[in-house]
DNA sequence: TTGACATATATGTTGTAACATCTATTATCT
DNA sequence: AGATAATAGATGTTACAACATATATGTCAA
């Protein structure tokens, strides 16, 4: 048995749009869910876009990405890159370099404490992602993903 | 035709696990739609949270509610929501009055300035809402606002 | 009835996000 | 070739978010 999201809200209530319903639903779940994304990161110093970013350049490899490139990439997309990628410099997670071919882009790359980083953080956050989802379904999962991804394109 | 997540966000493989799919495409989703939905109200100098205090005060009627249940039915919960008021109380959307029953409570309730603000913004946003999800099957609207209810009951 | 705890909100501080603007470098067009 | 535009990134400023802590009021139990 599952809480409407009206109750959950505590609103009077129900929605009258379905459209509307899909969104906040949406909102909602993305909210709950990257709390405890958020949780799961804190003891490590890390928020979840920053956590994002160093996935990111892991997948780049040892080329690294430049910083409009990282942006491209971000789940939730930020201004201001420059600043996030700033901050990771200082804590010695990235390193950066102007590209020598074309002077305006700055390679960035993850440090080896960086990868260590990133790396000894999958098992926990992966064990958190199966555990919140386990009694679900994987039709009705693989029809979520299908079904939000027609929500995109419809934009 | 859809653009799978991987391809959207330029990575170079799929996701190796149905679990971790579905978180990104959710918080994605989300990113994506709340812009959209920022982006409608920026004209008018709100922003989403904002939009949504006026929803729930309006909701709540004459006796408004107070500072904690305001943060209650928010759909993001936003620590400070004391400061988040005050700010809405200088733009006069809203007006607080310390509650006399219980002296640690206070009232807020919308203003007529706000209550007008938000009743015209209510069409321009559902055309929006409609009009982004107008394409999609809408069994497939219902399933996912319940497989997303399931997910969140999982936490 | 008073002392301990709980609840509701406010405040101080720090870091980060958002927005506009600016500089440097490369591409394009005539 | 030289002007113009386009691209990549950095910076200044303002407002907001996050976190810890403080204050006021109310509740409960000995």
């Amino acid at each position: 048995m599952v809480t409407p999201l009206h109750v959950e809200l505590q609103q009077a209530r129900p929605y009258d749009l379905l459209e509307e319903e899909v969104h906040v639903s949406i909102a909602r779940t993305a909210a709950v869910l990257e709390r405890a994304v958020a949780q799961t990161l804190k003891p490590h110093g890390l928020t979840p876009t920053q956590y994002n970013v160093l996935r990111i350049l892991r997948g780049a490899g040892s080329h690294g990405l430049c910083r409009n490139e990282v942006g491209a990439r971000l789940i939730a997309p930020v201004p201001d890159v420059t600043r996030l990628l700033d901050r990771m410099a200082e804590l010695k997670l990235i390193a950066r370099e102007r590209s020598e071919e074309d002077r305006r882009l700055v390679r960035t790359r993850l440090t080896a404490k960086g990868l260590k980083l990133v790396d000894s953080l999958d098992g926990e956050l992966r064990a958190g992602h199966r555990g919140r989802l386990t009694q679900i379904d994987r039709t009705a999962l693989t029809k979520l993903v299908n079904t939000l991804a027609e929500v995109r394109a419809g934009l």
